[in-house]
DNA sequence: TTTTGAGTTGTTCGA
DNA sequence: GTCGAACAACTCAAA
């Protein structure tokens, strides 16, 4: 049997992972290989911080390998050919790999597949359930969330000797060169320590005990002001954490009726998760369009100093400047953000969702492609979902409703901090002289709104009209 | 094949 | 302040 190689690509776990199961029952030693791909580090959808983030989970998974008696080889290259010289200098005879469904990915295994000698197997573990576990009656994917979600739903819940164990000893043959992770710990995120244990840290923190988190999810999870969600997207998005051992444990959590609303909605968010990775499998052609191509025709304005102002969080709106800028401090932003900052650079904004798409790819943490292009398809309509056009946040009404104290604003906004709650998502109210007695004169210290949500909003209802004929 | 029910997250207006 | 209706039809999924 020999040795075969597991090949890492956003599975940076030894718990529940299949692709290393199965790398470990095929012989008596395994290669660890991830290859730094010069392509996706060179991609207009990717961020220093996100690749920081991901070199300091290699290094804990190195740390990890070498714990157990293995280690991790580093090689900087175009895959195809890295893995196949590793088979021409290793006695390999088979390859592992979890299955990814981004187009880049799906060709590049195509590829890797044929310039290898030896087998390729795809394993499944990035979601879930695999794509083609939920469909239609008739074999066609849903293009639903809802059906898709019930259907989900009625596959039986993960068990827990389901889970496959990490190994406690992995042997890794020896003098096999390698390469350097990239970066140093130095750049890691500080507020997202990369690496399985603080992402099973994260986990248990979140739903374990009566009084974990995911209990009042249903209450807080719209609260940017509260620390009410899990925040474990980053480590989802490269595999730090078994998103089958995440909805396991939403399930066991799931055991009084009271708690019972939070825990389900946490786990309709795995679902959507699961949904947009089989939509962007299914229907390629999302990563460059709309899902619905008649939307690709709307008249976009455009207009780069009114996204460069979007960017930076100086829209005048304090709710989206927020936002905005706990995206660029952190590279994370709570999910009830995303959609206020979505709809205001799309609806008030009248900009094309696709920079709004690129610019979270290039802030984001857990910038992934699928869940980030399907959250904007969303937002703007384009979408999988029938979600009535007309359908436009007005980003005054969202802060009072989910920030209703201005903590959120406060704490991202510091030029507001003094502005009294009754004004603090809508300063430009207050009168001039309160406006310098809370230190923040309008159009100095804060800017005036850059548009006028009335205004904008008929705009946009024009803009859509237009294109649906 | 036809029919029927339903669709994440909202806002505005008028009573 | 609170409530229900209107917003606009259309597509999808399933019976």
């Amino acid at each position: 049997m020999g040795t075969a190689i597991w090949w890492v690509r956003r599975d940076l776990r030894l718990t529940d992972n299949q692709a290393l199961t199965a790398a470990l029952q095929h012989g008596e030693s395994i290669v660890p290989v991830f290859v730094v791909d010069p392509i996706l580090l060179n991609s207009l959808y990717v961020n220093e911080r996100r690749c920081a983030f991901l070199f300091g989970g290699l290094r804990r998974l190195a740390a990890a390998l070498e714990a157990r008696g293995g280690r991790l080889i580093v090689r900087h290259g175009n895959p195809a050919e890295e893995l196949a010289a590793l088979c021409r200098t290793v006695e390999v005879s088979a390859v592992y790999a979890e299955q990814d469904y981004s187009p880049y990915a799906v060709a590049r295994d195509a590829r890797v597949a044929h310039a290898l000698p030896v087998p390729f197997h795809l394993t499944g573990g990035l979601t879930v359930r695999a794509p083609s576990e939920t469909l239609k009656d008739d074999g066609t994917p849903y293009t639903v969330y809802t059906p898709y979600s019930r259907r989900w739903r009625n596959h039986p819940p993960p068990q827990r000797s389901d889970i496959l164990p990490a190994p406690h000893t992995v042997s890794v043959p020896a003098a096999i060169a390698s390469g350097e992770v990239p970066g140093n710990a130095a750049d890691e995120p500080p507020n997202f320590v990369p690496g399985e244990i603080e992402a099973e840290r994260r986990l248990r923190h979140f739903v374990d005990g009566l009084a974990a988190p995911i209990h009042d999810y249903a209450n807080h999870r719209d609260r940017p002001d509260l620390e009410g969600t899990s925040q474990l997207s980053p480590y989802l998005r490269f595999g730090m954490i078994s998103a089958r051992l995440a909805a396991l444990e939403a399930y066991d959590a799931s055991t009084g009726a009271t708690t019972a609303a939070g825990v389900d909605i946490w786990l309709s968010e795995l679902i959507w998760r699961d949904f947009y990775m089989t939509i962007l499998h299914h229907f390629p052609h999302v990563r460059r369009g709309s899902f619905r191509p008649e939307y690709d025709a709307i008249a976009w304005q455009n207009d780069e100093a009114l996204f460069a102002a979007w960017c930076a969080g100086q829209t005048g709106y304090p709710i989206v400047d927020a936002a905005m800028r706990q995206l660029a401090a952190t590279g994370w932003m709570h999910n009830r953000s995303r959609m206020v900052v979505a709809s205001f650079l799309v609806k008030d904004l009248l900009i094309d969702w696709r920079w709004g798409e690129r610019w979270f790819m290039q802030q984001l943490l857990d910038g992934d492609l699928a869940a980030n292009n399907g959250g904007w398809q969303w937002s703007a309509g384009t979408g999988t979902d029938a979600a009535p056009y007309f359908r436009i946040f007005n980003p005054v009404a969202q802060g009072q409703k989910f920030d209703p104290d201005g903590a959120y604003v406060r704490r991202w906004v510091p030029e507001l901090q003094r502005v009294p709650t009754r004004f603090i998502h809508e300063p430009w109210k207050m009168a001039r002289s309160d406006q310098v007695r809370a230190g923040c004169p309008i159009g100095e210290k804060y800017p005036a709104p850059i548009v006028d949500h009335g205004a904008a909003r008929r705009r946009v209802l024009a803009a859509y009209a237009a294109v649906k004929g």
